[in-house]
DNA sequence: CCAATCTATCGTACAGTGTACGAGATCGCA
DNA sequence: TGCGATCTCGTACACTGTACGATAGATTGG
């Protein structure tokens, strides 16, 4: 986070545009670690500028406030999931929702402050324009292949997404369960219960 | 929240305790009105102090510290919630799981900030004790009708309870996503949805 | 009825928070 | 070299939770 001085570049503005976002996305990644091992609370702009070595001032160069902060780490956590949903999905094989949905729940099993962060926030109308919806990647694909597989009377087609949909929900309500250490009545593990459901709501079936 | 005089009183000890208990629910349930209003954030010793026309030291002498209004509001929101699934509850009737449900994910909407703080802490052992698990009510009172109504083979026992733990993943994963404004991409409002989930979910249909 | 004790109240203080302001440093460019 | 723009961050202020201790009032023992 030291001043870096650089000596040849094209045209000064763009590349201070550039240098401007490395370290906004620097700051941001910085908070994230924050996040995950000390929790949210322990996110705050002097620890932030701390761990950069940094005074605390010096981050609202680069960011307008906390606010901004919890943002971009919910921008960037939408971005690492949808990433490993897309990776994992294996839509239109046997497996079907299965690999995106176990990529799914694992990221929130393995980064819940930054899960609970992302869902926490009213999602504003500013916000739908910067943030996907979660689930909407896979979301997506299934609506877009079911609509070009022919099932045109849109009756079959309907059905299909709201049983997306339902699967959503359902993955999004273990997940949130899971995290806050909800599922103790319940029999079998994590697995089991997601298996459960990908068996009972998941879109493929019937 | 002045001090009252006391005059006859049988004895002190057990008065002194009832009289603190007393005061005790009074200052959750002002903290409870602030959280209504003003969210999470709002709800400051000072702020719950100022209300009651009270000195900020003199919440401490009913709660140990703001970690334990968070747990004592958590408690009166499990409450509510139970109490609600109970009246609305028409188990045995056709109407099966509806009535539970949509009081379940009515007090979620009314009060979307309690709800919030109620799945929001990982609930420890201790937590167990003191917590109901929000969906419990509804959850043992179909468990122990199930196991009471000659399934005994425990198959079907087994796969009712696992059905009534899908239930309750999804209608709070569908109260969380509405709370946090997510559900636009879906069609139907959110009385359409609470139906498509207890048609395709709900422990009732076999 | 008085003195002793015990309890509730809350003023003050301290460490920590977000961040507004502005002084100084450093930069790119003429 | 000089100048204007930009970056850095020390300081300050209004907040937060809450530890400590003084005060006042109630309760109790004699």
């Amino acid at each position: 986070m030291t001043h870096v001085p650089q000596t040849t570049r094209p045209t000064a503005r763009r590349w201070h545009r550039a240098d401007h976002d490395q370290r906004r996305e620097l700051i941001t990644k910085t908070a994230l670690k924050l996040l995950q091992t000390k929790g949210l609370l322990a996110v705050t702009m002097r620890a932030v500028a701390s761990k950069l070595g940094v005074g605390a001032m010096t981050l609202y160069t680069y960011i307008e406030d906390q606010h901004g902060l919890h943002r971009e780490m919910v921008r960037r956590g939408f971005e690492m999931l949808n990433l490993g949903c897309a990776e994992n999905s294996t839509l239109g094989t046997d497996e079907g929702w299965r690999g995106g949905s176990r990529a799914y729940l694992r990221f929130a099993m393995e980064n819940p402050n930054l899960y609970k962060l992302m869902f926490d926030h009213f999602m504003s109308d500013d916000d739908k324009d910067l943030l996907h919806g979660g689930f909407q990647h896979l979301f997506d694909k299934v609506k877009g292949r079911l609509s070009c597989e022919g099932y045109e009377g849109d009756n079959l087609d309907r059905e299909s997404r709201a049983r997306a949909g339902r699967f959503w929900i359902a993955l999004h309500g273990l997940a949130t369960l899971a995290i806050a250490g909800r599922l103790a009545v319940l029999e079998g593990g994590l697995d089991d219960l997601l298996d459960d459901l990908l068996d009972h709501v998941a879109p493929d079936q019937a």
